[in-house]
DNA sequence: TATTTATGTTACCAGTTGGTTACATAATTT
DNA sequence: AAATTATGTAACCAACTGGTAACATAAATA
């Protein structure tokens, strides 16, 4: 007697769905190392076979994986408070506010941590795709930190806040691991407290010399 | 007739040296994906068992080769000049001295490179290991960089080196797989001329803000 | 020189990987 | 109701992984 399975659903969609869901699912557990077609598969409770059917393989699932909405943190998750709100801050006070909200977001989705873990270590069709497709909206970013009509206060604006941000992805990142730098503690949040007071230091000390520098031409 | 392999050359401590010196190669060409047995032992051109025989395995391994110096860039190295010398430059020139050298060490060795790759993405006892070697020797080199009797100029100083800290590694490590960030081209000198020129500008708004507490004081 | 020991190689093991083929069954159409 | 299509499963493939056991041979010792 041939298997006889007991009430076998059919629905491509929402199987595609499921297929979706493992992949941030085997993320957030194993990292971007889990990612293969056989575990993916096992964590959906489903035969590999779909996802070359539906998706034309590994490269695709990756690639609609990373397309879903919802995946990367909006802008407006970002900023944190209303645009009119925002845009009259400070310099100093919109860094610190997306420095903070954007580690907030990261801490939500452990997935998305995995993805920039992965973008460090591997450079390949994958990765390479997903971080062209990020690039756009990380400039955006950094825009919309400057404000619009943003007037610079050093000839290194964008060097800096790319500094600052490559560092909170570092530290994040390792946060993520669990794993010590420079023998801070990352699980503490009295550390990342002080990385607030670190930043606050830095742009006010950027600000002050940008007066300086005003004031004496 | 069985195998005759003409002058088989028999030396314990010369072949473990090869094996080491495969782990280095394998670090180079494929970085710490290609940290297995089968891969290391192809590359020494020697049979695995030896990895067994000699070290215990994969860890004992790798824990061997993290202990071998010539490794990890030396405090000499990183300073770049007599420390009589160095100690009487500002915390200013300190600092991007040790950064730029930091980063040219860094070039200079592919292998340590993919070993931070590593210690980016996973946490196990191999790099556990690896980063608790490697801890009192970063903290010395924060020591070197503030000098002997250090007078704070923020309340923050160890937070900001690490952060800028941080992002030199993340920075370093991106350029070896040639991704960019933000936007930024890593590949090109001139990127990170700007980044120096960055630093420069933070360091001297901190002095700047220093001196004028100082001066209120 | 004969024997023992140290060193290196080959062959195999079970488990996992990405990928394909053959098949079963639910859903839909005729 | 019968035939067809869409959806899901199971079984298999070759290539790889970490790991071990059996064997060969060079070097050291008796």
């Amino acid at each position: 007697m041939p298997q006889t399975k007991t009430s076998q659903v059919k629905n491509k969609e929402q199987t595609k769905a499921k297929i979706l869901a493992a992949v941030g699912e085997v993320l957030a557990e194993d990292g971007y190392q889990g990612l293969g077609v056989n575990r993916i598969a096992k964590q959906a409770g489903l035969a590999k076979t779909l996802i070359y059917r539906y998706f034309g393989g590994l490269e695709g699932l990756i690639q609609a994986y990373g397309e879903t909405d919802s995946f990367w943190p909006s802008v407006d998750e970002i900023r944190g408070m209303p645009e009119a709100e925002f845009k009259h801050l400070p310099l100093r006070e919109r860094c610190r506010t997306i420095f903070r909200n954007f580690r907030i977001a990261l801490k939500k989705r452990p997935h998305t941590v995995a993805i920039y873990a992965w973008e460090m270590v591997e450079n390949n069709e994958l990765t390479k795709g997903l971080i062209a497709s990020r690039t756009q909206s990380s400039l955006n970013l950094v825009k919309e930190m400057m404000g619009q009509n943003h007037v610079e206060m050093t000839d290194y604006d964008h060097e800096i806040t790319a500094m600052l941000g490559a560092a909170l992805l570092h530290l994040t990142i390792r946060e993520s691991l669990k794993s010590p730098f420079a023998g801070l503690d990352l699980d503490q949040q009295a550390t990342w407290d002080r990385f607030d007071g670190a930043l606050e230091t830095v742009f006010t000390a950027i600000e002050t010399l940008y007066k300086t520098k005003q004031g004496s031409q």
